[in-house]
DNA sequence: CAGGCATATAACCGGGAAGGCATGTTGTGA
DNA sequence: TCACAACATGCCTTCCCGGTTATATGCCTG
């Protein structure tokens, strides 16, 4: 399962990739939108946007000239699932705390 | 606050580095063990270490000779957090995929 | 059908990061 | 104090990745 989950983080490992998740979680936004508001040049977003869909976080729609970018959710759902197994161990590290601070009593 | 989940999703965006969570996960591991169970040469593993350090993910303590790792959950759980934006956004779509459903009958 | 948008792709360049080797550092035991 | 063991660090090379410029593709309009 890890496998899966690496290629997301490095997905996610980069500043303009967030910034671009961030404002689709708003709304869909089409190419030109999300250019102008990164002020970035056009290539480098399109090429943003292919990663991001390859890796399932985005899907896109054709409306007439452009494409209309939105959020996939599933990706995000792996990777929480990935996360819950240090959770447990988090968890697991506060009931000992607590059948610690329990036995003091 | 995406300004530090950026360097996060960096460091995990490494096969090797999530690699030696995982084995940190089920207990915590001298950096001898990891290089022989990682297969990998030990100046590479202190180095991926390093990060991981920098980065939150793991603490050390000297034992002898050795130094021992292991994990912190802290950083996790500000993934987590994260995480929970983008899972707000999913059961926002799923509640209203069943008012639809609901509407219909 | 010609011309102009909106977007994707190609070719190229520069920086940065991962890995290996050699070496430095610190603690330990005789 | 000497030698060794466990790690850390520096240096070097290689490779990958993000950005830009230039070009191709596809779709609307006149």
């Amino acid at each position: 399962m890890s496998v899966a989950v690496v290629g997301a983080f490095a997905v996610l490992g980069e500043p303009s990739r967030l910034r671009i998740l961030d404002h689709l979680r708003g709304a869909e936004c089409s190419v030109g939108e999300l250019v102008d508001r990164l002020g970035m040049s056009q290539p480098a977003v399109s090429k943003h946007l292919r990663v991001l869909r390859d890796a399932g976080f985005v899907s896109s729609r054709v409306a007439a000239q452009q494409r209309i970018y939105r959020i996939e959710p599933e990706p995000f759902a792996e990777l929480e699932h990935w996360l819950a197994q240090y959770r447990r161990l988090w968890d697991r590290h506060l009931d000992a705390l607590e059948r610690h601070l329990d036995d003091q009593e």
